[in-house]
DNA sequence: TCCTCCATGATATAACATAACATCTAGGCA
DNA sequence: TGCCTAGATGTTATGTTATATCATGGAGGA
């Protein structure tokens, strides 16, 4: 995870992307937890960071996140995760325990190449896919 | 579309739920629209046909509809649209233009298929599958 | 008849997200 | 150095989406 922080880091340099004080700490907040959480949630973990808690402090640290590929946004919870293997080209494929809310993802090539077929045969361009399940993960469906 | 209403009935009847008149109204402002629609706006055109507008309302007759496969929910938008097949069993796909908002439903086995398989490599039992592509609709891309 | 189940009515509020404008700060460059 | 610019942050306000809760109504079965 520390990891994660680094390249993000690096990535930034290099792309000449300012990783400031309170994008990281969001980052840092996502890794840490594991887990999806929701903006407001982040804020209070912002705040008792000693970062200002203003709605849009949140917004915009994750807006830049998910836009540069350091987090994802989960559509069905309006939550977020911290990316996985950020840096890496990928098209990501999230599993949801509907039990204990946790998030996985996963590589998603082959279903989002079935995803661009289809859409091509109905002459649509896909810029990017959302691919989102819902179910029992393995500990949840193994002790219910 | 009448069609997609009267299957719906049809639906109902053998399944012992009631097509009451809110539903009924949702389901055929979705039809008729053929377009996503958030709660908020179903909410309106319900009020300009006489039913109540409080917020449940609409949310209600939605889940309802939703729920037994006559519409579906697109998390991207956190809008609704009519089912293009209900009845049958089906994994949509929906593809999403950002340019005029147009949303469009297609089949998706092969997919939800895929998204099976990696979630069965990582140990998750999938009970539905979201799958949302974002892009450029055909009529979209060949005037841009 | 009366009871139960589900739908609807109604009020309130929770949860999620952004608009708009002011201020600050780092870095380029005259 | 001093100015300028772009992007980041501060701040206030508000918009948008969704649900909790409790009261009321109405169809169908025992």
């Amino acid at each position: 995870m520390g990891n994660s922080i680094k390249e993000a880091e690096k990535y930034c340099k290099e792309n000449d992307l300012k990783f400031t004080p309170v994008r990281r700490k969001v980052l840092e907040i996502l890794l840490q937890k594991n887990k999806a959480l929701g903006a407001y949630e982040i804020l209070d973990l912002l705040r008792e960071a000693g970062f200002k808690n203003q709605p849009p402090v949140a917004y915009r640290a994750l807006d830049f996140l998910v836009k540069n590929g350091f987090a994802h946004k989960i559509e069905q919870l309006n939550s977020f995760v911290g990316c996985m293997h950020p840096g890496k080209d990928h098209s990501p494929a999230f599993m949801i325990c509907r039990n204990c809310d946790f998030v996985s993802e996963e590589e998603a090539i082959n279903p989002s190449f079935s995803v661009s077929k289809i859409a091509s045969k109905a002459g649509f361009k896909v810029e990017k896919a959302v691919i989102e399940a819902r179910g029992l993960c393995h500990s949840c469906a193994s002790s219910a």
